[in-house]
DNA sequence: TTAAATTCCTGTAAGC
DNA sequence: TGCTTACAGGAATTTA
């Protein structure tokens, strides 16, 4: 699933790619994937409008147009965003297909003129593709300010591989909450882009429990937290993300990570410090996996 | 106000 | 072998 080092790996796969191109059109296969605004008015505004920067914020990709606008992409647990040749078959549960201008071409492989219908000028440009088998996703467009506005974003907490993300921040973000540690990690409004997976492996490496009462932690624990945050995260991302479900990058390849993960997906079997068998349990809905002795 | 539970959705795997 | 059932989870929404 989709975490901070997977959407980053996606989007700086993307950029490259995606900048200084123009979204010649869009098609919607399955239009319920695009919350904001409304579908029909959705695909008439992106038509048009070129790429200027590709973003990650959280777990959200934000695809800077002009015009001050923003195409935001949530992949929930199995989005997946490609680019492809026009003519690669498409895919089972494809919902969104974006049309690319060729940025070497100059004439666009679609023109506008009527009474040219059908004819396609080669070389086409390349496609951007959207598909989401269990469309937990989302896809959203407007300024940023409008989309924050109609709450269909949410104000996001800081980056935790922020150099600026401070000990003494996440301190005092734990101190405010009685939830359990886990359930903080994964509140997007605390701290963006940690999931199910880096928030288990974080608690594992700085060798806390996931259900310690957050407020009740030290400041040396909390300092020890945010150092493993990091940690864990920067080295997904250099190793390109979890592969654990269907993830998959820009080009449909596999992340490395997921053979490196410390407790994550590993309940029973024994923990790589003390050898004892992980324990596991669910907290805010989601099964966690830790060290009963190792993590306190 | 905060925290926990519920909901959405389908592919996968376990169980009979 | 083939069917049913449970499970995976991000985040908006609802309930406590």
């Amino acid at each position: 699933m989709p975490e901070l080092p997977e959407v980053e790996t996606i989007a700086a796969d993307l950029r490259p790619h995606l900048v200084g191109r123009t979204i010649l059109r869009c098609e919607l296969r399955f239009p319920a994937i695009v919350r904001h605004p409304e579908p029909e008015q959705f695909v008439d505004l992106v038509a048009g409008l070129r790429i200027e920067s590709v973003k990650r914020r959280g777990k959200y990709i934000l695809i800077g147009l002009d015009q001050d606008r923003v195409l935001v992409v949530h992949l929930g647990m199995t989005g997946q965003l490609r680019i492809v040749d026009p003519t690669t078959p498409v895919a089972g549960h494809t919902h969104a297909i974006f049309d690319l201008d060729t940025s070497e071409g100059g004439l666009p492989p679609q023109g506008d003129a009527p009474g040219k219908a059908g004819s396609r000028r080669t070389p086409l440009g390349k496609q951007l593709r959207y598909r989401d088998p269990r469309r937990f996703g989302r896809i959203l467009l407007g300024t940023e300010a409008d989309l924050l506005l109609a709450r269909v974003m949410p104000h996001l907490g800081p980056e935790p591989i922020d150099p600026d993300f401070s000990a003494d921040a996440l301190y005092a973000a734990l101190r405010r909450r009685k939830a359990p540690l886990k359930a903080v990690l994964l509140d997007q409004k605390a701290l963006a882009g940690v999931g199910n997976i880096y928030a288990d492996e974080s608690l594992y490496r700085a060798r806390l429990r996931p259900d310690r009462v957050a407020q009740r932690i030290s400041r040396a624990s909390a300092a020890r937290l945010r150092d493993a945050l990091r940690e864990s995260l920067e080295l997904a991302i250099r190793n390109r993300g979890s592969s654990v479900d269907s993830y998959r990058d820009a080009w449909g390849e596999r992340g490395g990570q997921q053979e490196v993960l410390q407790v994550y997906g590993r309940a029973g079997e024994p923990c790589f410090t003390c050898g004892r068998p992980l324990a596991s349990m669910r907290i805010a809905g989601r099964t966690t996996v830790f060290c009963r002795h190792c993590q306190r």
